[in-house]
This record gives structure tokens, sequence and C-alpha cells, in this order.
DNA sequence: TCTTACAATGTAAGCGTTTACATTACTGAA
DNA sequence: TTCAGTAATGTAAACGCTTACATTGTAAGA
């Protein structure tokens, strides 16, 4: 048997070594089953022909692509991206790639794109958030194939996650924030119907303002879509409803600089006429001017932590777990006490 | 034949539609060619038996896996996450899932992530800038994988790519900045030995200077790493120097950043007392203040041509070929003629 | 009515690995 | 020596799709 035409296989490598087509695919998976001089031999071989295992017949031999998919709404967001980066190096190390696909927020995309890379034959998924709809999970357990959950934790939810309470981080900050002696408070969120880390920050607040006897209806709620400039609008139509708000919480650090922007446009002072508060510490959060107050959150570990408990899954078998990250308040110069 | 357990097959497909898996297998992918009557049938098999298309075995028989891999320094830069982004979109437009591998930067790991995108079956790259062993471009022939370059557009450039031209953009930008008095300049550069990229911004100010007549030793050069921090610490480093630069050029606008905010604290006030200019215009160049100076990059329209052109590579076979994108400047807040 | 052409479908041969099982080659103990 | 036990290697059967080619069915033209 010659070498036919194109790229060498597995055949080829074992003509030329002048062994078996086992022997040299044992060379590869579990080079301590094969004697020095046949591995020796082997691998001489392989790199005189450049023989490179071909990916397909291996995943249907296997049925593993080694490949973990993630899906998440954009990565033009920092906090996406961040997680993400660490995500791709850990799943390195444990030698797996990634497969990537985006939902721009949309829930009927992400479903798409659940299929889609399971389709793609991806090992397991990693997904942003909690709330979807019931019958994809069903679909994800009839294929076999695990998902993990990031950028949220809730101890209720039955599905493992890694990630942290937004619900209690945002409700930490604002106790802290009524404590400076606000009363009159503003939230500049996300579109909660489609996103339960913005219906979670929400409630924190609420948390907050109930255990200090404030009334919910002090809280100004307006929703929009991410961005710099949306933060910015949102901003003046808070300022223009005149709540008397002198706190204005924001559902993310992006939102809470088009804020700061729409203040200094305002003629606003931030923290002395009305303080600004952001959330997940971005870069663009300490660059901003005045550095924004915000509530800092473990991106980069969340992926980490993501990928090891997948690796773990797929090569050892061990079962996913919650696991719950700590966030952290980081107090910077947009937020004041009350003038008295 | 029964369905015999796990995850129905093809043939389950066919069995239950009593046709054969050739027609199932066209229906699948060549509708056109079957009667409405078989499709229906089909299609009803299908969905009664949740059948999935077993992704190893259609990589096997096709040789294709309808995935193009990228391969950039890192997620955690804007301008990939942003150009990144749009390029999965775009791809998602064609049909084809985006695979993403990470170099920090590191040419070695770069040629590892190629051969491991290679392996993992990936249709066609989109790598980051030209320059990197020839080995690895013999590598990519042999096994057939198309490469675009993105992020850099040369023309001299033999092998096909989509950017722009970094060394006549920067020129561009440093012609004004002379025409506006400044003589004695500074470059906070990227590192140039890796990073084609870096290196022409560089060249892009020394031929602007040539032009002008100025010594290119009235350039000050200093090179660092990515970061805000480094940013920080390398405009301290060109005030510490004592050059008598009135206006520092940055290799990008995260540097810039960091450099705008030792300016700040060092009491220096910006512009008046010293220029700063960044490059890429991402959202930080808006948020600093002042406002950034910079050069405004297309990173989206990147990522949609890159996409585009791979795709239809793929396709239809269409040859890659160069496309250059324009850059913009922008004149902000951070630059101002030098005092008379 | 009989061709002819073409549309619809079926048959079966790959595609290149992995791996259970079979075989052969060694080693050390009796 | 011989034999048992183990280490090294070989044989060949999957894995589930696509597709070239063969076959059958159908409509139009003579």
């Amino acid at each position: 048997m010659r070498i036919k035409n194109g790229t060498p296989t597995l055949h080829d490598v074992a003509f030329a070594a002048n062994v078996s087509t086992a022997t040299v695919s044992r060379c590869l998976n579990f080079p301590d089953k094969v004697s020095p001089a046949t591995r020796q031999k082997v691998s001489v071989a392989i790199s005189e022909l450049g023989y490179l295992p071909n990916f397909g017949a291996k995943v249907m031999a296997t049925n593993r692509t080694n490949t973990i998919g993630a899906i998440i709404p954009t990565m033009e967001n920092a906090i996406f991206a961040r997680g993400l980066q660490a995500f791709q190096e850990e799943l390195l190390l444990h030698g797996f790639t990634l497969l990537v696909a985006s939902t721009s927020y949309r829930p009927e995309i992400e479903q798409e794109q659940i299929r889609a890379l399971v389709a793609r034959g991806a090992d397991a998924l990693l997904l942003i958030g909690h709330e979807r709809d019931p019958e994809i999970y069903r679909f994800l357990e009839n294929q076999g194939v695990a998902a993990l959950t990031a950028w949220a934790y809730n101890s209720q939810a039955e599905r493992p996650s890694v990630g942290f309470d937004n619900r209690a981080a945002m409700r930490e900050m604002a106790v802290k924030v009524i404590e400076m002696g606000h009363r009159k408070l503003a939230l500049i969120s996300a579109q909660r119907a489609t996103n339960d880390r913005a219906q979670a920050r929400h409630s924190g607040i609420l948390d907050a303002m109930a255990e200090n006897g404030l009334d919910p209806n002090d809280l100004y709620l307006l929703e929009t879509t991410y961005g710099i400039e949306e933060g910015a609008q949102a901003f003046k139509q808070v300022m223009a409803a005149n709540t008397g708000a002198t706190a204005v919480f924001c559902g993310n650090d992006v939102l809470a600089v088009g804020a700061l922007r729409s203040a200094r446009e305002l003629n606003l002072n931030v923290p002395k006429d009305v303080s600004i508060i952001g959330f997940d510490d971005i870069e663009l959060a300490q660059v901003a001017y005045p550095a924004l107050t915000t509530v800092h959150v473990p991106h980069r570990e969340m992926g980490v932590f993501a990928a090891k408990a997948l690796a773990n899954l797929i090569k050892e078998g061990t079962a996913l777990k919650s696991i719950p990250l700590k966030t952290k308040l980081v107090f910077r110069d947009t937020l004041a006490a009350v003038a008295p």
C-alpha cells in the first residue's frame, strides 16, 4: 500500500514505520503502552510524512471534539471579553478549544446558538445567566451536553453556576449609599425582562431600601439598552423627571460612564450634586473622571473556574457544582454623603 | 432494523420515513432535489425522533467543519474584541462558527495555536499582522488551510490582508502634530520586535519627521507592554528623561489613557503643557478626560470584511484579496498647538 | 404506443480513526 | 527447559455520514 496522493493517513504512517495502525494510534494517544523503539520509529515516520491526525475521523471514533462552546451576549462588553479570555486560556491548559457564539442579548438567538454549537460537536457549553426556556435544557440533556451558567449565582437555582450574587452585591452597595444619607434614589437598568442579572440588581436595591424603611417608590427606575450613549440619554431623563434623586445607580459601568458625561454636560457636580454608582469595575471605571464608585466583579476568576469545572467534568466526570464568587465594593470618587 | 439504543442516526430516520439514507441526506442538504411528499415524510420522522446529524460523521464525509478559526493576541483588548464580535456575527450569516484562540502577543504561542486550530479542523484562519515564521505559512499551505491577515494592511505584503495602513495613518497624524509646532516628540510604543503594527506606527512618525526636516533623534522612543498601568509608568519615564518633548504619541489608546492619568498626577495640564495622542479610538478615548485625540480604526468593518472574504473563499472558492480600509484622525481635547 | 430525457430514489463504497479482542514475544520462576 | 503471566503488537469491526453510480418512475414528443 502506497501513499495515495493527498495528505498522509494513519495507514501511511503505519506502513512507513512498518507497524500496524493500532500501534500508531497508541503511540499518539497512550505513548507508554508502546515500546520505546517502536515509539521512535513511529515518530520518525510521522514527522517525515508530516502527518496530522484527521479531525473528523477522530471525532467519529471517539465521539468527542475536545471543544467547549461559550454563548455570550457580546464580546464588545468588556466584562464578557475579559471572562471569555480567561476561560479560553484555562481551557487551553486542559487541551480544549473554544467555540464562540453571541446572542446580542436576544433569547431566541441564544436558543439557536445553543443548538448550533451542539450540532458543531461542542462537548459542553458555557451560558450566561439562568433564565431560559426549560425546553432548551431538556434538549441539552437529551444530547448529553452539559451546560454551566456563569455571571450569575443564585442559591435557589437548581442548575450549576459559577458567579456571584447580583442581588446581594447590589444590596450591599445600596445599604452603603443609604447610610450616606441618600433617600431618593434612581436606577438606570438594563432590560430586566431578558436579563436576570439586571433583575437581581434591581431587587438588591429594593432589599436595602426595605431594610431601611424607605418606600420602594422612592426608587425611580428607568430601563435602557447597553451603551455609553444610552446611559447618557437615560441620565438626562432621570434628571428631567425631577424626582429629587441624589444617587443614581447604574446597571453597569458603561451606563454609568454615560451618565457621568451627561452630568458634566448638565453642569452637575459629581458627587456633590449627585452621586453615580456603577457595577462591574471594568477599566472604564478607573479611567472615568471622576473615577467611578462601583462593584468589583471577578470576571477573570469566573472564566477560570468555569473552564476548570467543565474540563474536569469532561475528562474525569466530576459533576458540576455551583461556585459562588465574591464581589467587592470599590469606593472611588463618584459617591459622597448627601449634604446635610 | 430498529433504533438501537442511544441517539438516532440517519438510518433510523430513513427507516422511520421508509426511504433510503441517501434520500434523508439529500433532504437535509439539497431539499430541492427531493419531492415535496418525501421531504414531508422525512421531516416528520426527523422531528419525531429528535434527530440531529452527527458532527464527526459529517466532517469525515465532507472534509469540512464549517468552522473558522481566529487567533488574536487577546480579547481583553477592546480593538480585537470588537472586531472579533463583528467577525463572528458575519460568519454566522454565512453558516460558519467561530473558533477562538489567543496568543498573549507571543509568537511561539501563536504557532502552537495555528497548529491547534488546524488540527481542530478549522476550514480557514484569521490572523493578526503579517509578521510570522515562513515555515508556518508553508504548513498552512500543505494543510490546504487558507489564512487571512487582519489589523494590518501593507501594499508590499504578498499575503492577503484586510486592514489599514498603520504607517500611513500614524504619519498623517504626526504631520498634523508637527504642523502645530511640535518639534520634540516622544512615542510610547508597544513591543516592535513582535508586533509589526507597532513597528509601522513608529515608522509613520519618522516619515512625517523626515518630510518636515526634523532629526529622527528628536523622537524619544520608549517601549512597553499593553496596559493602562504600563502607559502611566512609561509616561513618567518619558517626562523624567527630560527630552523637552511637547507631544507624546502612544501606540494605542490604552497606553494613552495611562499617560493621561500620569500627567494628571504630575500636575501637567493636557494639552497645554503636553499633548497626548492615542491610536484606535476605542470607547475609552471618548470617556477619558480630557477626551483623547486619536486615530480612528474601523474595527467592526474589518471583522465583517474578513468574514465575508473567508466565507466566500470556502463556499465559492473566491480567491482572497487584500482590502485596504480607511482610518480617520479624530481630534478631541488632548492635542493643542505648542505655545509660541 | 413507444422512445427519450429527466426527475426521484436507492445501493453501497468510502472517509480515517479507535479499540475490543486475538496473537505473538518476552520474562522469570519452577 | 517449560510454563504462566504479562507486555507489545496486530486484526478488523465499528463510528454515521455523503455521494457516485445504478435503478426506477414519469412526462413529453414522435
